[in-house]
DNA sequence: AATGCTAGTCTAAACGTTTAGAAGACGCTA
DNA sequence: TAGCGTCTTCTAAACGTTTAGACTAGCATT
């Protein structure tokens, strides 16, 4: 800009002025630094702008696994909204290491990120004592975190997989296998409290042998489906808390030699969009995953915008049961 | 800082000599000023630091459709790639929009990233330009961008189709409908060349109605395969030219009333991590995404690292064929 | 003629680091 | 004692912006 500012003779605050459009500049020097400009093809730095300017228009999003389609959706949506208004975004993954995410989380700060949206991997005590020491507008989405007061967006998962629940005892199950995601992240405490719910009011037994850990990963649901699968009282039904560990229990399916839902019904959390044409054609629990990355999105940039010191507000989001074809009534006995 | 240096009796020089390990600093100075930093709970301001020293740490990625699992893919191995080694990555995605691309980019600079990885969503004149004028590290992935001298990583399309094509052709398929992707990327061309080179090399005619623009979004393949489908004369064989078409043309498919193998085979463009689960199980051309997003990350960071004035690589991997049961042999006439 | 206003431009001080080179303290050698 | 390293610490100048406030010139008002 020094350089800009000597080719034309003009102050360096002048150059300021005309490029941000701060005060008027008499049609002689706006020319004048016009063809200086672009002669010497200056640009801005933005670095320094942002040092003056103590902003860097850029936000943090951290997810715990971004191939997870839910998540990749979420970050999409949350990309473009704030595109649209300026920011741009950073993204790191956590593949649900919390050892990693304390780790990109730091990477992000240290980028001097004007505001972070965080889904946490877990809910290790270090990283609620981390975020509470942020002082950064931040709001949490798709997992809470205990005692953290910030925004947050989230699903009424507990009630999403009492409907889902429901609905397999409605066709005659009694032993409903689940596979669980890590119970230390928020999501997998709400769901599986959600089957616990649907067989308390239906009245049928808990039976600790039917929930496997599936470690919210393909590996995982594959690990426990098999597990559930070769139990001596074989479950007639199957519900999976998320879209990977549904791939996992699927491909367990098909290794062991069952057929949905002729052999075992399956319902899972988490759409797919192929879900509909591809076969068997998945019964699912539809989170509206644009909304959840709006208000997100939202709930930042009111933060960003000055109301800092609201109360912390706190959004949950129904989701939604779409039955197809993966789940068969049972005939009495 | 200045702060801390004040608290700790100390110049400034030395707080940033401490938090550097730039020099050595005696125990007794060591002491005051790390108490001073945790009293006053200081943080390093990094956009200082960044103005300094040039350089944010950060790069800039651009894809095409961060919701295409091939991107996703991609997306994730170069920011974990990256990160491994102290930089982060900003995110943005094109959404196939060429001017939206260019806003996208704009940003990316604007954020003053040290480098750029790019998956171009078309090959406009403004944005060759555009990049050719951009006076950073940069490479190329996925698409290539004719005329511009900078490292690219790509598949070999061409020959991955040929393969895919003759597979069809070696079952005894004739009339092969071809789903595009746009002609103004240069996978869309090369993989649309492989298929006429497949049929020339069989003697096969060419036939234009066969060939149909689904757009590489869901949405065109449906309409493409209903084009496709609704002909007086029907093709036996459809190939996909990318994975989301696939998705639109099994709709399309399921809306015709038809099934696949059965009816029509089905060759695609793109793996699916579920595509050996559910059915039909798709005969695929699959891409080593994480190969693929390793070498752009590695070719960034070589010229990171100085060699920034070495003539420009051109990567070029190879797909592999994965024949399940989407594809039948036609008996013959 | 003195005063005030307006529009355009400039000066200079920040923003919070890094770092070259100066300076001081100390001990060792001649 | 003078000279010379070595080790530690400091001073001060960058890095490239933004912006408050000063200044000037021209013009209208009193």
């Amino acid at each position: 800009m020094l350089d800009v500012a000597r080719t034309a003779q003009v102050s360096v605050a002048t150059v300021s002025a005309l490029i941000n459009g701060t005060t008027r500049v008499s049609p002689a020097l706006t020319q004048r630094i016009e063809a200086a400009i672009s002669a010497i093809g200056y640009e801005r730095n933005a670095i320094a702008r942002s040092l003056k300017l103590g902003a860097t228009n850029t936000i943090g999003l951290m997810v715990s696994d971004i191939r997870n389609p839910f998540f990749t959706d979420i970050v999409a949506t949350i990309q473009y909204a704030l595109n649209r208004v300026g920011y741009a975004v950073m993204v790191c993954s956590s593949d649900e290491n919390t050892e990693l995410q304390d780790m990109q989380i730091k990477l992000l700060l240290d980028r001097a990120v004007d505001g972070l949206i965080i889904a946490p991997a877990g809910e290790d005590v270090m990283l609620k004592d981390f975020l509470a020491s942020v002082r950064r507008p931040m709001v949490i989405v798709d997992r809470t975190c205990e005692g953290l007061d910030v925004d947050t967006v989230t699903l009424d998962n507990r009630k999403a997989v009492l409907d889902a629940t429901s609905y397999l005892i409605g066709l005659g199950h009694r032993r409903i296998g689940y596979i669980a995601g890590p119970l230390i992240t928020s999501t997998g405490r709400d769901r599986l409290a959600g089957y616990r719910d649907a067989l308390a009011a239906a009245e049928v037994p808990y039976v600790d042998e039917l929930v496997q850990d599936g470690d919210s990963r393909e590996a995982g649901g594959y690990r426990a489906a098999m597990q559930l699968l070769t139990q001596r009282d074989r479950p007639s039904a199957i519900f999976s808390a998320n879209n990977l560990m549904t791939i996992g229990a699927m491909r367990a399916i098909r290794d062991a030699g069952l057929s949905c839902p002729d052999d075992i019904s399956v319902a899972c959390f988490d759409d797919f969009p192929w879900a509909d044409v591809f076969r068997p054609h998945l019964t699912t629990i539809a989170q509206p995953v644009q909304a959840i990355g709006e208000y997100a999105a939202n709930l930042l940039l009111d933060r960003l915008s000055g109301k800092a010191d609201e109360a912390p507000r706190r959004l949950v989001i129904q989701g939604r049961l779409i039955v197809r074809e993966s789940c068969r009534a049972l005939a009495r006995p």
